[in-house]
DNA sequence: TGATACTACCTTACGGCGTAAGGCAGCTGA
DNA sequence: TCAGCTGCCTTACGCCGTAAGGTAGTATCA
């Protein structure tokens, strides 16, 4: 996969090649026109193939078939498809869990939804958790969360923090079950299990349920903590109402 | 700062330049040589300033005032780099709150103490975040955790649980802060103010509780939350023993 | 029909990156 | 005196994002 090649590789992926009159021009007709979409939906899968730190618009270019600058018609820069990315997934963070519903159980679902959600794109997660949610779509969903929140009867004061540490709590856990104690890119020298097993005892006797197959109830355990604890702050306010 | 005058910038950083003999050799005396110590703090140093992206072997040599391969003698790659920065820090975390305080403020103490530090290093922490603590140091600092929280009162399962959870909650909410909704690299196109007072009340109303003069107390309410959430375990646990 | 403008994509080139391979000066011990 | 070692430098390779500018095909309008 050299430089060279370029050409070949254009017409070689594409279908019909029966009338290839040999112009470039040619052979750019011979596969699907690029998009904004198609461009998206290539970069997200390319990320959690090959990492985020592989990832790069050359590379890009070659999934899609055609130059790394083309990629540039469409998206002014890597920042701008990162943007794009993030706001696709946050896309199928909708629709929100019914709001008929219970807000505890609201909350439950939504937690399970975002941690669903994104871990099925761990690699791009660990750059939406360092960055912003800015966009249109990422404020309509605080918007949507915020009110859910506010169903749970607190003040408006205590309704923000909830929403806040929730959503710590949430990424926090991701997060660590993403690029975790368990997976992902570790330390380039780990330390021997012998010595692991002989000067760190507690780690040890923590072993079982540090497995991933232990990671949803550690997950449900902390939801839950913080779900009582809102509904016992909301108890609180109606035994003494301000 | 082209790439031609390297020789030039070493004689020009070094202190007495009295007997310079023009020699390469000689102009390498003039400043103190390299030591893993040295290219750590320097590290750290530039990372902070020029942010996790821009931070490159190239820049560290620079400072350092060396040829970037020359890091290379103390260090096999940047990613052995890397973790001798987090084990850097990880360091800064001892001692750890003294054992003759009770569990709830002993953990409220770690708590802060372990924001305090990532918050003064939030670019590295972006990358401690993402990555792995599987270090001897790490691992020590894991096995006092856990000695922490099992003085809580808790069954062995739950202790492992909690210190899981309160470490979520603990990375979620420095994430945020560090990386979170006010600061660092945003969107590349912001939503206009206009535009979120229309569509997006809710937002709007949270806002003044979103301010960075509210992250303490938002910080706190989920710490409290927490660990009034263990307490309360562990005084059913004391009401209903296995 | 032919000129014009626009869209979609490609080519080339630049400066930066991590790092493999190898060189070389100065010191240390024999 | 000389071998070997330490500490650092030189060169080079294949990546990267992207600025600048080209070019073929299509749409529009005279």
């Amino acid at each position: 996969m050299g430089v060279g090649d370029q050409s070949l590789g254009q017409e070689g992926d594409a279908a019909a090649p029966g009338d290839e009159g040999g112009a470039a021009g040619r052979s750019r007709r011979l596969r699907e026109p690029l998009s904004r979409e198609r461009i998206e939906i290539a970069a997200l899968a390319l990320i959690e193939r090959e990492g985020l730190a592989a990832f790069s618009i050359r590379k890009l270019g070659q999934v899609l078939g055609c130059e790394a600058m083309s990629i540039y018609h469409y998206f002014p820069s890597k920042s701008h498809i990162m943007d794009a990315l993030v706001d696709h997934i946050i896309a199928e963070m909708f629709p929100i869990a019914p709001a008929d519903l219970p807000w505890e159980e609201r909350l439950r679902r939504t937690a399970r939804q975002w941690r669903d959600l994104l871990k099925k794109r761990p690699s791009l997660f660990t750059f939406v958790a360092t960055h912003r949610l800015n966009t249109r779509l990422g404020l309509r969903w605080i918007n949507e969360m915020l009110k859910m929140c506010a169903a749970a009867g607190l003040t408006r004061e205590q309704t923000v923090r909830m929403f806040r540490t929730f959503g710590y709590y949430l990424n926090g856990a991701i997060l660590d079950e993403t690029a975790g104690y368990a997976r992902g890119p570790s330390t380039v020298e780990p330390v021997p299990d012998d010595e692991v097993a002989r000067d760190y005892p507690e780690v040890i006797a923590a072993g079982p349920y540090f497995r991933e197959s232990e990671w949803d109830k550690t997950f449900d355990f902390g939801v839950e903590l913080l779900i009582e604890g809102y509904a016992r702050l909301a108890k609180e306010n109606r035994r003494h109402p301000a």
